[in-house]
DNA sequence: CGATACATGTAAGAAGTTACATGATTGT
DNA sequence: ACAATCATGTAACTTCTTACATGTATCG
């Protein structure tokens, strides 16, 4: 799926992958069976066990903090892609609320540091942080965007 | 400089910074010198050597590929930021070419996948591809956004 | 039936995080 | 003086990357 998937900003490495589900198993949030079809390739699958799927539920309910969308924004994103199914849709708009909270704080925060350090900066680190102004507020009409879409119409769920 | 920036997503914790200068004086590329000043706080300040300096260039003239769109756009900020008072104006434009070019062409792949894959992705996996893509827009504009300020006033130099 | 790709894994090395530690300087 | 802070560093742990390794299934 990492590899397949363009949003795909993890890695799909076998050194990552391997010796992460068995840190995984360790732990007692998975547990890997091999599958054995007839005419199938040998194949493990992993499936999350009941304190796997807890802990999963508390990693995806987390309120979204400054220190997220400063440093772990696509986190955020993984999140999200995997969130409407495993906690619903109310958890869901929660979480897209959240993050618009800490954006709107966040913004202007970074508007008054463009504002106060234009004289000092370079031009190119001037237009490094318009940059990242810029992502954040696309981000930030993204939420609206995506709540909308929660809100409007609840009908069709995905999962 | 990491800590006190809004832009610093790179750690300035001293785990990171004091090995990481130690790697690069054993690279030859800084060197390393205790500065005395009388009244100071005993502080060691790290220039690049020549060849730094070059390793520097060097890395900054890359030109942008896919991969670095995908997987390492804060690494490109970075170096954009470094840049104009390294390799000049000139070279910042071209990096700037380049990475509008790999956007220009990596948005309409993000869109084809998003258009075919519609009816398969649950909602939350659409909406966060449909986030990257915006994102992705966003900074080509801000591509463009940027040339415009190098190529309309060379006169203010920043460096 | 041989080449290719898939699925699984391991090992060595690189680099970051967190926590601890020490000496010097500044502020009150 | 004494506390707080700065500047420097180290150590243990975690995790990722890159490269290697093996067996099996699929395809022409």
């Amino acid at each position: 799926m990492f590899a397949g998937s363009p949003m795909g900003t993890y890695s799909d490495s076998p050194g990552a992958i391997y010796p992460a589900l068995q840190r995984l198993e360790k732990a007692g949030l998975v547990r890997g069976r091999v599958e054995e079809g007839s005419g199938l390739r040998r194949k493990k699958i992993y499936r999350p066990t009941d304190a796997g799927l807890a802990a999963l539920k508390q990693w995806l309910m987390q309120p979204v903090t400054r220190e997220d969308i400063i440093r772990r924004l696509e986190e955020l994103m993984l999140r999200f892609s995997f969130m409407d199914y495993v906690i619903g849709e109310a958890g869901t708009v929660r979480f897209l609320n959240s993050l618009q909270n800490e954006l709107e704080a966040y913004v202007p925060v970074l508007r008054e540091y463009f504002a106060s350090h234009r004289a000092e900066l370079p031009r190119s680190g001037m237009l490094a942080l318009e940059s990242g102004i810029r992502g954040y507020e696309t981000m930030l009409k993204w939420c609206e965007h995506a709540i909308a879409a929660y809100q409007g119409n609840e009908g069709r769920s995905s999962s």
